[in-house]
DNA sequence: GCGGATCTTGATGAATCCTTGACGCCGCCC
DNA sequence: GGGCGGCGTCAAGGATTCATCAAGATCCGC
């Protein structure tokens, strides 16, 4: 099933939308603010998502940079203003598409699935292995030696964040946001703790780590 | 270059676009019907295709329809009519974007880049490389023979500084400024410890840097 | 309500990083 | 030649950050 992430603060198209992508087969998610709409997307990782630029609490356009910091879905953007400005500030920002208020419904639904059909192609299997595990995020399981390693959900969200951004440095605050809440950012306590259940229990050798490294001082990064 | 194939049969729109598209760089190609279109596309092979529906020898979607037969270049539709039927057609046909005459040109130009952008495949990496060591500023991570280089936060920041300003003089007040903050522009003995470590880890022969150079009295200097 | 799993919280030693001062070299001007 | 300022190098201290452990607090299914 396609995972939708509807974004907007106006509870009548909310339903109106979440009705309309139910019976056409989308599983939704919906958010009413930018700071709900990222824990969404990090914690549901939706196939699309759609976004309102007037929100409450900040700029859709600052929504949209944050989350292209880390991923690549197609973002569809809707827009009360008609005015080119804004649209080529959405579209420059990272939106895939732009559609303006009022909008019929089909070109709505017709939009997505062009979305969606550019990229199904570029769809990476969401399987990363290593030559001491191998992490599916699909099934939402991780294997060693065959066997099945048993994850606590605060393990597996944080093994998550950083399995999606392989290679790259995950600082501790977009780590700490990710998993636990923007309100969680000065516990970086947590990330040891975390870090060190998740080494024991995934690294030939938790003392020596080769794949869950630490960047003293920044934040965490996780190799193949 | 990118090339873009331009399919209308308005001669004076055809010019427009094509001086205009000309002058943001990319590599014009037109045709004033179906046929000639298919035609071009084949010989020409576009990195996007922009296709007006009203075409008068046939149907604009059916024109699409027989790109798809062979092609997954991106194809901007343009269209007079403002109904949602032709768009819902046009973007189930195989079309990327749909955009209703009159347009804005800068909306036209966001709406390439946006296109571009997802077709060209994750864009270009923001990769610095010297015939010593290369620096990716996504990921944060700086390699040397191949081997990933340890940097402190302190010894990253100045680095990143550098390298974003390559080519250019960096002045001692700027490095400072942007990496301790503000208040610590007389604290150039900061500089010269720091520089010291980076030439240590990434330059062949520290004694005779060839990359990260100074430029005495004033400040330093990033080449590849 | 019970028991087990999970999540917080605090404390400790170890490792890393930043700061600071001292020293010598080099080029330039007096 | 001597004085001077800017630069490179080195090493030690103190401060920050990290890994690890263990003891409560909390959540959840039964």
């Amino acid at each position: 099933m396609t995972g939708v992430l509807v974004v907007d603060d106006d509870p009548y198209l909310l339903r109106a939308l979440r009705i309309t992508l139910r019976a056409h087969g989308y599983d939704v998610t919906v958010a009413e603010d930018g700071r709900a709409a990222l824990a969404a997307a990090a914690r549901t990782t939706p196939a699309l998502v759609i976004l309102d630029l007037g929100l409450p609490d900040m700029d859709g356009v600052e929504v949209l940079a944050q989350l292209r910091g880390w991923s690549q879905v197609p973002v569809l953007v809707l827009s009360a203003r008609h005015g080119s400005a804004d649209k080529v500030q959405a579209l420059d920002a990272g939106a895939d598409d732009y559609i303006t208020k009022p909008f019929g419904l089909d070109e709505l639904l017709a939009r997505l699935r062009a979305l969606r059909r550019r990229s199904v192609d570029d769809a990476e299997p969401p399987l990363v292995a290593t030559d001491a595990f191998t992490v599916d995020l699909g099934k939402r399981r991780v294997t060693r030696d065959g066997e099945d390693v048993r994850l606590t959900p605060t393990e597996w969200k944080m093994l998550e964040v950083l399995v999606r951004n392989r290679e790259k440095l995950v600082t501790q605050q977009q780590l700490l946001s990710e998993v636990w809440g923007p309100a969680y950012a000065k516990e970086t306590n947590y990330l040891r703790v975390y870090m060190a259940q998740l080494r024991r229990k995934l690294e030939p050798d938790a003392a020596a780590p080769r794949h869950l490294l630490t960047e003293a001082g920044i934040g965490y990064r996780f190799l193949t």
